[in-house]
RNA sequence: GCGCUCGUAGCUCAGUUGGAUAGAGCAGCAGAUUUCUAAUCUGCGGGUCGCAGGUUCGAGUCCUGCCGAGCGUACCA
């Protein structure tokens, strides 16, 4: 129970002075003598929440129901007490009590516009608080294997822990970001392997990188070869003449007179057809693969003269483990290349880190790990590995296995010892697909036997990034998309649609080397922004014709939203700054203004709501409603040519207001904005 | 077999500890441009929220069962 409290107070407690948590507050003290206690109070006054529908006010309270039902008395009644002893005069118009018992709230427009005349004095917050007890997190996010290039599957990872990272920094937590690269796996062993048999010194020369990547290739496809040669066919031949004869045993049967069972009958026969399938469908694969190696003269040359190519693989990486002088050479001078690639795409992506701690920094520490745990009876042999057994859990979490060699289990439980031990951080967040959350499960709990009990373990999952498909998002040959390539590819395509709405102006706006910057932006940003704006768990259809959408909640149109309103500024030739320290102030006459005003105001909100479980989307949303609001108001209420100089400088102070607002909330998901697109 | 995630408009997706008449974009239809950037905006049509029960003042949301999909399930990470 206590570690769930631990969970609540996660990085949701961010500020008090925002819109919501005035209202809660007031509330919370109004609720104390109807409802008792202090935590009930406050249980209740949670129930204050933003309105979903504006004709019920902009916030409503939906305490008086379950409080009613507590009390034994009618909620509406319930409803006219709780208004009662509300003091809120300052903050709202008189409440309305509707329908059930609704207690629907509408801010007073002096209220909202003192709070955005604060924000616009606050050049880097716009207003919003520091939490007020702050935390230290640690963020593991990204973390490719460093032998290969990054593909598809790294960037959910790495975007959404780079927002997280943003956003928890910005309201004041401590944030530690540690990429956990892999750069002591198998696929070391396999390069080594490569270099020792392929190696072209002078291709290395001429550009390391693609030298190594094309020895990975080249050995993993041998492997592969091998593998599915010897073992994977003749397993795959076997279960399917097992398949067979149990399909069609199942067909002959005598089908079932009660209904029950004939379904059931029905039912097994077709998960069996199903099997069947899917064995057929894997075996036309390994068999192609095959086929394709020994139809390629020079590929199947190599496959025949490394027959034991997977095994020497493992022995290149035990020697490197063990401390074998040339491959520990060889790493040394592997290394850096791969790494200076991968810092290449983060310089794109605008991600960085403040430690790389990769698999290899751990080495050393694996033994003690497995010999620490096994002294506490935690861990203990079982089939010749080193198992802790878990309750709840039919398989065990395995820290060393049979031939000694250590896993990820190993190297994460000896990650968490160092980040304990040298950080003390409240929280570690590990931002990993969706598959691997039996790992982390088991991880979690391991670590808490192990001692580790008063800190917050937290798997961020996500859903895959799939294809037109529906599946896995991979090239037609279905090899995984290269993380590079697919940047390339949006880049390329924004700065194709730059360039056809820029030409269409009746004079264009931008210089070539404007339309590249903006084209960069914009298609970077279209890749992070579709990523962010999904909801973190599920699955999404990987699509540049939707990111790269002028319409609709992506990036472009956030971009373009923001080029918009700037412009403004540029055509009037108005100095924003100098507007906010004019003491120009901002009315609200029309309905358009108010609507815009009151999104402006709940920006710091928005940011709780994310922090709560972690969820980008949410921000997203936020600011795609402060952009539609805008529009709403760009088409009804003239800045520029406003009926008075005043309504003129308060309508300049709003969009000075939703530019700075859409700036920084783009920039805490990593995204960056124009001046003019 | 067991476990986790999911099923919302023709398509892609949102839906805040359970809140009032379930939303957005695309696609379809109808409009707005001598422009403050139309790369835009406005309006219309479109739903038995997989199915069936249950919990309650109230269920897309929680519980149970069923149907369907994906993923995981002892020595890869």
């Amino acid at each position: 129970m206590r570690s769930l409290c631990g969970l609540c107070a996660s990085a949701s407690d961010i500020t008090v002075m925002n819109t919501l948590a005035e209202l809660r507050q007031r509330f919370s003290t109004a609720l104390l003598d109807l409802a008792g206690d202090a935590a009930t109070a406050a249980e209740l006054a949670a129930l204050v929440l933003p309105s979903q529908d504006p004709k019920f006010g902009d916030y409503q309270a939906n305490c008086a129901m379950p409080l009613g039902k507590r009390l034994g008395k009618p909620p509406r009644e319930v409803a006219a007490a709780l208004v009662e002893r509300l003091d809120l005069a300052d903050l709202c118009e008189p409440p309305q009590i509707a329908g059930p018992g609704f207690i629907n709230l509408t801010l007073r427009d002096d209220w909202i516009v003192a709070r955005l005349q604060a924000a616009l004095a606050d050049v880097d917050r716009l207003g919003v608080q520091r939490v007020a007890a702050p935390r230290t997190f640690v963020l593991d996010y990204s973390s490719p294997n460093v032998a290969k290039p990054m593909h598809v599957g790294h960037i959910r990872s790495t975007v959404i822990g780079d927002a997280l990272y943003r956003m928890l920094r910005f309201v004041g937590h401590k944030t530690i970001s540690d990429n956990h690269i892999g750069d002591w796996g198998t696929q070391f062993g396999m390069i080594i392997y490569g270099w020792k048999h392929f190696g072209d010194e002078a291709a290395f020369a001429r550009g390391p990188v693609a030298e190594l990547s094309r020895l990975y290739r080249l050995v993993n496809t041998l492997v592969e070869y091998h593998e599915a040669k010897n073992e994977q066919l003749p397993a795959l031949r076997l279960r399917l003449s097992d398949q067979e004869s149990r399909a069609a045993q199942l067909e002959l049967a005598p089908t079932p007179a009660d209904p029950a069972d004939k379904k059931r009958a029905a039912k097994r026969i077709q998960e069996a057809l199903a099997d069947l399938a899917k064995t057929r469908d894997e075996l036309a694969d390994a068999e192609a693969k095959v086929a394709r190696i020994e139809a390629d003269e020079p590929l199947r040359k190599h496959a025949a003269a490394h027959p034991n190519i997977g095994a020497a693989v493992l022995a290149e990486t035990a020697a490197l483990h063990a401390g074998d002088a040339e491959n520990r050479a060889l790493w040394q001078r592997f290394l850096p290349p791969c790494l200076a690639e991968i810092d290449e795409t983060y310089r794109r992506l605008d991600v960085s880190f403040d430690h790389t701690l990769g698999e290899s920094f751990y080495e050393e520490a694996l033994p003690q790990v497995v010999r620490d745990l096994a002294a506490r009876g935690l861990a203990r042999e079982s089939h010749g590995a080193q198992c802790v057994f878990l309750e709840g859990h039919d398989a065990p979490f395995l820290i060393q296995k049979q031939d000694g060699a250590f896993l990820y289990a190993t190297t994460d439980l000896a990650t968490i010892r160092y980040r304990m031990d040298q950080w003390r951080p409240d929280a570690i967040l590990y931002v990993v697909d969706h598959r691997q959350s039996l790992h982390f499960t088991q991880l979690f709990a391991t670590a808490r036997l192990w001692g580790y009990e008063h800190v917050e373990f937290q798997h961020i999952s996500f859903g895959t990034v799939l294809g037109d498909d529906g599946k896995p998002f991979k090239t037609r040959s279905g090899a995984s998309v290269g993380l590079a390539s697919l940047l390339d590819e949006a880049v390329d395509r924004a700065h194709a649609i730059v360039c056809q709405n820029d030409d269409a102006r009746p004079e264009p706006l931008l210089s070539a080397e404007e339309r590249r910057t903006v084209a960069e932006r914009v298609g970077i940003g279209a890749i992070k922004y579709a990523d962010l704006a999904h909801n973190r768990t599920s699955d999404y259809k990987f699509s540049y014709d939707k990111m790269l959408a002028m319409q609709g909640n992506t990036a472009a149109y956030m971009q373009y939203s923001y080029a918009r309103v700037s412009s403004i500024f540029d055509k009037g030739s108005v100095d924003a700054a100098a507007l906010r320290l004019s003491g120009a102030e901002i009315t609200l006459t029309h309905p358009a203004e108010r609507a815009l005003a009151l999104a402006l105001l709940q920006f710091s909100e928005a940011l709780d709501r994310v922090l709560a479980d972690y969820r980008p989307n949410l921000l997203t949303d936020y600011l795609y409603d402060v952009a539609s609001r805008y529009a709403a108001f760009f088409e009804s209420c003239p800045v520029l040519r406003a009926d008075t100089q005043q309504q003129r400088e308060s309508r300049l102070l709003l969009c000075d207001l939703t530019a700075r607002t859409l700036r920084l909330g783009l920039n805490l998901l990593g995204i960056a904005v124009v001046d003019r697109m």
